[in-house]
RNA sequence: GGGUUCGUAGUCUAGUUGGUUAUGACGCGGCCUUUACAAGGCCGAGGUCGGUGGUUCAAAUCCGCCCGAACCCA
């Protein structure tokens, strides 16, 4: 009947536990720090799998490392909170748990946080020195954020973990630079770039952000020096410009780049400048004549559909440049300063030389308008000037070309929620560019390469010298391998930080290969194989599109293996209003403030709140409702103990009751370790909050506490023993300390509650149907005592039942206070009228179409008749499964009826 | 401007291979001090599922358009 049986082996032991009750109110700000502590101390998340562990006993998280650019916030209390829920549901459900931990503090935000931090701008020091006290700077933030990540109980192995700044992950993102230059997919170019011309560095797309800028839109003239179409010319073209050449006229927001002007273009749908097509115009004040050219890319509603082409504006320019062969004049430098190709405006700055131009242009009548415009630039998130491109040369890594095998890996990969694959395929299916990934910046990781000063050729460091500072350090060889020369330049770049946050599957796997270039993984490659690849990536939505990507091209290249098996999406954590928090707002909710405000269980039960993926509002509410869910597991905790010990042996014979409880638990464990498995927590944690609230406190434990009492029942005491325990289990991954602390003092073992297995259902059948009516019964008289306005505890003389509640008689009288309680072979007095008929549409539907209506008609005008178990209406003939008749009941007898849905009770 | 996702009671939310009293919680109103818990228990009111048009015997659930929000990309 039963498989549990950890009661009986169990019976002589909890010697050791705590003989003192459990105090009267639970404490959480003496005994939360107190378990994390111990926790930390003891190892409790220590991974204990190692190089021959079978993977598949093996539950691994590859934790992305939160960039160190400011304090914790509540998006990363909310992203670990998820991690944690996984990561402790797997380690009590599974082997061995891998639940690492990193920081990424070599990128340009960390820099940005040591300038802010000390009011020092990097310029000001040498790239040693500045490194200095970026390092100093973030050591002081990080360790900051250990202790609150162990304040918020994150069961991270602390010995596992890692700053991407140090010398294993600077030699495993020089491997990884090694590698990938080995097969051939890095490549060093002269290329249009997004450009800083404040940090004076590269960025990528990611580093920009929109912002919104006044300006004027300037509608310059520009001289046609021959048209395209000379019979469609017209005779007399308007001609606003100085003389009598006729022009046409182009709006920009940018005159600064008339010299970089290249070429002017027209839409081929566009009849107004058809005429222009093909023929040739003259930059006003610059001179050089350029080719106007046809191209759909151009908005034929701004201005007067004539746009200029310079090398290089935006990504247009580009498109442009590189689509029709154009000629490259480069008329602003990395400074942003203007070049000899600006001529008289060389050396001035961009804004310099756009009021200068201006004026020039309007002197010269070449003005023809200059209106204010309010329109979004592209800035530089960090120090929000405003982006140039640039042709500079840097290293790219090769991505357009297999962009369908990254697809393929995304499609590999388990998502949650699965829609968030969308995001990852369209990112891709839109890719334009490879990869620029080098930096111009003090900190960060250095390019392994030097050049040979005579010939250009790149020497790459060695895999034996890594890590390798190239400024500091020599190349391996003492002469160029291609021509001999013996003088090196040091590459000065590093990398971007997503080169190397991109590699944290093989840094936490310990990656070192042995041969490079191989593009697979070869035995002794990584130090912890059964680690990869990782079972679980967490990512917030917002980022999936470059961390997780990259991420997946940088292992999927290393090892040709996808690097995840699933991916766990996050969303945001919105304000009370469900508006995004921004400090710009004033609504930001600080984790230090919920913190001091509330246990950190409760904050755990609302981070479970959310379906993931979803972004979801900060809610007290919530933190409320996880506080009293605490109160109300402490309540029942104390109530367990008084009514039962700690080890009981199983009974011979369960009470139906006890093992309609018993069966039900088992459902539930089943129903949660599915959810578990399917990182569904806030279903887990509603289901297994309506089950221990409602079934078993307010039902179940109302009725055991009077048998156990009474007569100190073996079965009930048994039950609520196993049941509570089994509930510890279950809500130990979402309340960690209030069940550990429980958990130990009751039944306290030398084992922390969350090294435990997780619980398995142990076989338990019970007539599930018979225990929910009787449930209805006790729920019904509850209803009837209070319409009666009698208190619950109120003695009822007399209840007669008819019903199935085969076995749990007793239970309904003890908990309601029945005195006598009867239950009935056949229905009591009543007497029944047909009020009605309820169909099933979902089979009459399909049977009978469009007459449904009728049907539906004649039953509201009661034209109908049962038949042999046959409805007959409307001229057609409905099978019994089709339908079913309702009726009213009137109870003629002595006392008052009571209906619920599978039963009929008289009272009195 | 393009793409993606989303829009359910005052609030947060379940439910979408279409099937007809739309789930739960908070809040609100009322009642009950029963020895684990008044941070409790019971009862009740409140939504027709953003708007609109369609497909269908039948739509919160499918399709079109519109409005609004978020994210990503221009």
């Amino acid at each position: 009947m039963s498989t549990g049986s950890e009661g009986g082996e169990a019976a002589t032991e909890g010697a050791d536990r705590s003989e003192a009750a459990l105090p009267a109110e639970y404490d959480p700000e003496t005994v939360e720090p107190k378990w994390q502590d111990r926790w930390v101390e003891e190892g409790t998340y220590a991974y204990d799998g190692d190089a021959e562990t079978d993977p598949n006993t093996v539950y691994a998280i590859d934790t992305p490392p939160p960039t160190v650019s400011g304090s914790l916030h509540m998006g990363h209390l909310y992203q670990f909170t998820l991690q944690d829920f996984a990561a402790r549901f797997h380690r009590m459900a599974g082997g061995h748990t891998f639940f690492p931990f990193g920081y990424d503090d070599n990128g340009i935000a960390s820099e940005r946080l040591t300038e802010r931090e000390l009011g020092i701008r990097h310029q000001d020091f040498t790239r040693r020195e500045f490194q200095e006290k970026c390092r100093e700077v973030c050591r002081e933030y990080e360790d900051r954020f250990t202790s609150e990540m162990q304040s918020l109980a994150m069961s991270v192995d602390w010995d596992r973990t890692y700053k991407t700044i140090e010398p294993r992950v600077q030699r495993v993102s020089q491997l990884s630079f090694l590698d990938l230059y080995e097969q051939g997919r890095e490549y060093r170019r002269k290329a249009p770039t997004i450009w800083c011309p404040d940090c004076e560095t590269a960025i990528s797309q990611v580093e920009q952000e929109d912002a919104d800028r006044q300006t004027h839109f300037n509608d310059i003239a520009f001289e046609v020096v021959e048209f395209g179409d000379p019979d469609a010319a017209p005779d007399d073209p308007e001609a606003a410009g100085p003389g009598e050449t006729p022009t046409f006229t182009i709006s920009t927001t940018r005159p600064e780049l008339l010299p970089a002007c290249v070429s002017v273009f027209v839409h081929p749908d566009d009849e107004r400048n058809r005429h222009l097509v093909g023929g040739t115009a003259r930059v006003p004040l610059f001179g050089q004549e350029v080719p106007i050219i046809e191209d759909e890319r151009v908005d034929m509603e701004t201005g007067s559909g004539v746009v200029m082409c310079c090398t290089f504006g935006d990504r247009t320019d580009i498109e442009w440049y590189q689509a029709h062969d154009l000629d490259l004049r480069l008329a602003i430098d990395e400074s942003g300063t203007m070049t000899e190709v600006a001529g008289d405006y060389e050396g001035m700055s961009t804004e310099e030389a756009r009021e200068a131009i201006i004026e020039d242009l309007d002197e010269a009548g070449y003005l023809v308008e200059s209106r204010d415009h309010e329109h979004t630039v592209r800035v530089h998130e960090r120090c929000e000037v405003e982006v140039e491109y640039l042709v500079t040369e840097q290293w790219y890594v090769e991505i357009l070309d297999r962009k369908a095998e990254y697809l393929q890996a995304g499609r590999e990969m388990d998502w949650y929620p699965e829609k968030m694959f969308t995001r990852y395929e369209h990112w891709i299916e839109g890719l334009e560019w490879d990869w620029c990934i080098s930096r111009q910046r003090d900190s960060g990781i250095p390019f392994p390469v030097w050049y040979c000063e005579d010939c250009g050729e790149e020497v790459l460091a060695d895999r034996e010298q890594l890590p390798v500072d190239p400024i500091a350090d020599d190349p391996a060889v003492e002469t160029c391998p291609a021509c001999g020369g013996e003088e090196f330049r040091p590459e000065e770049d590093v990398f971007d930080t997503w080169a190397t946050s991109s590699l944290t599957p093989l840094i936490n796997a310990g990656w070192d290969p042995e041969e490079l270039g191989t593009g697979t993984l070869s035995a002794g490659d990584l130090a912890d194989p059964e680690l990869y690849p990782f079972d679980m990536r967490p990512q917030g939505h917002d980022i999936i599109s470059f961390w997780l990507f990259h991420t997946v091209v940088k292992c999927y290249e290393h090892t040709g293996e996808t690097p995840f098996d699933s991916v766990l999406i996050n969303g945001h954590v919105l304000d009370e209003n469900r508006e995004k928090m921004s400090s710009s707002k004033g609504n930001v909710v600080l984790p230090e403030e919920v913190m001091n405000d509330y246990p950190i269980d409760a904050i755990r039960y609302w981070a479970a709140s959310a379906s993931v993926g979803d972004d979801f509002p900060f809610k007290t509410n919530e933190l409320r409702q996880g506080e009293k869910l605490i109160h109300k597991l402490w309540n029942a905790s104390k109530l367990v103990e008084q009514l039962a010990p700690a080890t009981v042996e199983e009974p011979e014979e369960l009470a139906d009751i006890d093992r309609w409880l018993l069966a039900t638990l088992d459902d539930t464990v089943e129903t949660l370790t599915d959810y578990f498995e399917d990182h569904e927590y806030a279903k887990a944690r509603d289901e297994l909050r309506t089950f221990f609230w409602h079934t078993f406190c307010d039902n179940y434990l109302e009725i055991a506490k009077q048998r156990a009492r009474d007569d100190e029942d073996r079965s009930a005491a048994y039950t609520l023993t196993t049941a509570h325990r089994t509930f510890l289990q279950l809500f130990a991954p979402l309340l960690p300390h209030v069940t550990e602390e429980v958990y130990q003092h009751r039944y306290g073992e030398s084992e922390s509650l969350h090294r435990t297995d997780w619980p398995e259902p142990r076989g338990y059948e019970a007539d599930l149907e018979a225990g929910e009516t009787a449930i209805e019964i006790i729920a019904a008289l509850r209803r009837y005592k209070t319409d009666a306005g009698l208190p619950l505890n109120a003695d009822l003389d007399r209840v007669r039942v008819y019903g199935d509640v085969a076995g749990f008689e007793d239970a309904i009288a003890e908990a309601m206070h029945v005195d006598e309680l009867e239950v009935l072979d056949s229905a009591p007095e009543i007497t029944t009228e047909v009020s009605g008929v309820d169909l099933d549409y979902s089979l009459v539907g399909p049977e009978f179409g469009d007459q449904v209506g009728e049907i539906d008609a004649a039953i509201e005008a009661g034209e109908f008749e049962e038949v042999d178990g046959k409805l007959r209406v409307a001229g057609v003939e409905l099978d019994p499964e089709m339908f079913e008749i309702e009726e009213e009941r009137t109870y003629s007898g002595d006392g008052e009826m009571v209906e619920t849905e599978n039963a009929v009770l008289v009272v009195g």
